[in-house]
DNA sequence: CTTGACCCTCCGGTTACCGGAGGGTCCATA
DNA sequence: TATGGACCCTCCGGTAACCGGAGGGTCAAG
């Protein structure tokens, strides 16, 4: 018979610890006096608390590790249990190293630049939703204005049910077509909406679900737009060195811009770049 | 300005976790009704979330988070922290790797048995003890046990002040000596204990401290001697195969074993092997 | 004025323990 | 047999970054 700071001592395992697998059931002192309540250990049980410690080294949680011993699982059942635990820890490295990957493209720009320069870019899920859009490869930037202009003045008339959703342009890239680029516009609204909607002469906007986007690059920008497409450069680096890969599809959600007739300082702008998975 | 609910869409960003920045002070809402207590965002803070959320990503804490937001930190300052986070991420990544590699032994040794095999190495450091000794290469089984009996003859005599410290055999096979093992016979003792014990014709004791372990593979084993070998074999193979080293300095410490007169199968022997670094 | 969506605060829970307060127990020595 | 020091107990609060839910107030449209 142990006392508990023998059997911790012997074990390397601390007192609080035993406690603790005492209170979840996962080890308990083979005697407990019902007066002092002190805890008895034996020798007997250090093989079981070796045990606990190797599964817990695997990344078991003591939950795991209780039913790995509890019950008397099959071969395959424990298999299983190793099987989706390896699958986890593969998962955990690989955002381990996309994490060192984000931390070292960091550390270069320091190194390059001699400043902290903030490019914040967050990987992310895009939710799909519904809008109206209208998809054209616009030969100026004048006929892109025509559309925007159609668009706010269907918003003002209230053909547009405009329910404050963020208006975007999407552009397709995954063929060159020189410099004029195949463009969607995208005003979000309920997918009850009207299917159709002109512009006049500007065009026709119809309703369609925009899919989800499994992976983006998101970056947000602020001010005008004279350096955006620096941003769209470095956006492009960031991608290659850590790993990803666009796809060629990206957009630009406009939180605050032109039409909003303020400062063009206080633009606000979202660059979500579609990643290829890998 | 936003009510949260919008905000959070906007940002993906879940209510829970905007009230907890809030909270926190990481990210406090640009206005807060003094009735309701109703939080109202503006756009402006958008990019400061996007901020949180990419350092997030890299692994900072949101104590690290805040810091880096709080103060103007140099360059210096930040390029130090990010190289702090790299060394911890490398060191996780490290970590995981070695996981990796103990789930996977186990599964290849259920894929060979066909069965669980329950071989739990754990691998530890060992702390440093003061022990009396005597190291010698021992010719045959006889020789040592005529040893171990000079030193139970001592325990009993007083000569030795045993405090309950496991009785350990090291082995040092650094070079290749034929068949016989360089031995050390271990008895831990208290700092303080008179230097020199002899044992009569079996030999003297002596002292000393036996240094830290900093790296050990450990394994209990259960039951008599038989299966003894085959253990050692098996604990050789995972090292081998989990990417570490043996030194070839190896020890039993017998937990429970002939001296204390009990059923063989009750035995217990732990084997602790030294790992070289990497 | 109602209804339903939205918002608030508080509280408890998650994991695997640690630290400490306040108080009881053990055992060897004086 | 008393005492001191080492040891042990339970209970409570804390960790990080939130989530879930109860109980109740607010807002905007119809």
């Amino acid at each position: 018979m142990l006392k508990i700071g023998e059997f911790s001592r012997l074990s390397q395992v601390t007192v609080k610890t035993l406690h603790h697998y005492d209170e979840i059931g996962l080890l308990k002192p083979s005697h407990t006096d019902q007066f002092t309540s002190y805890r008895y250990y034996t020798l007997d049980q250090l093989p079981r608390l070796h045990t606990i410690m190797a599964l817990k080294e695997l990344g078991l949680s003591l939950e795991e590790i209780a039913q790995l011993l509890r019950d008397d699982l099959t071969t395959e059942q424990v298999r299983g249990m190793y099987l989706l635990k390896r699958a986890e820890l593969q998962q955990r490295v690989r955002e381990e190293q996309a994490r060192l990957a984000h931390i070292e493209f960091r550390l270069r720009q320091i190194e390059l630049e001699g400043s902290v320069a903030t490019l914040d870019i967050v990987v992310k899920r895009i939710e799909p939703f519904f809008a109206l859009t209208l998809r054209r490869t616009f030969q100026s930037r004048q006929e892109r204005e025509v559309v925007a202009r159609g668009i706010e003045a269907a918003i003002q008339r209230g053909d547009i049910a405009w329910t404050g959703g963020v208006p975007t342009a999407m552009f397709y890239e995954d063929e060159f077509r020189g410099e004029y680029l195949d463009t969607e516009m995208v005003v979000p609204v309920e997918s009850t909406h009207p299917a159709v909607v002109s512009l006049g002469d500007a065009g026709t906007l119809t309703l369609r679900e925009v899919p989800a986007i499994e992976t983006a690059a998101v970056y947000l920008h602020q001010g005008d737009y004279d350096s955006l497409n620096e941003k769209y450069l470095l956006l492009q680096r960031w991608t290659v060195e850590n790993g990803y890969h666009l796809s060629g599809v990206w957009c630009f959600l406009y939180h605050r811009g032109p039409m909003h007739r303020g400062d063009p300082a206080d633009y606000l702008t979202e660059i979500q770049h579609q990643l290829d998975p890998g």
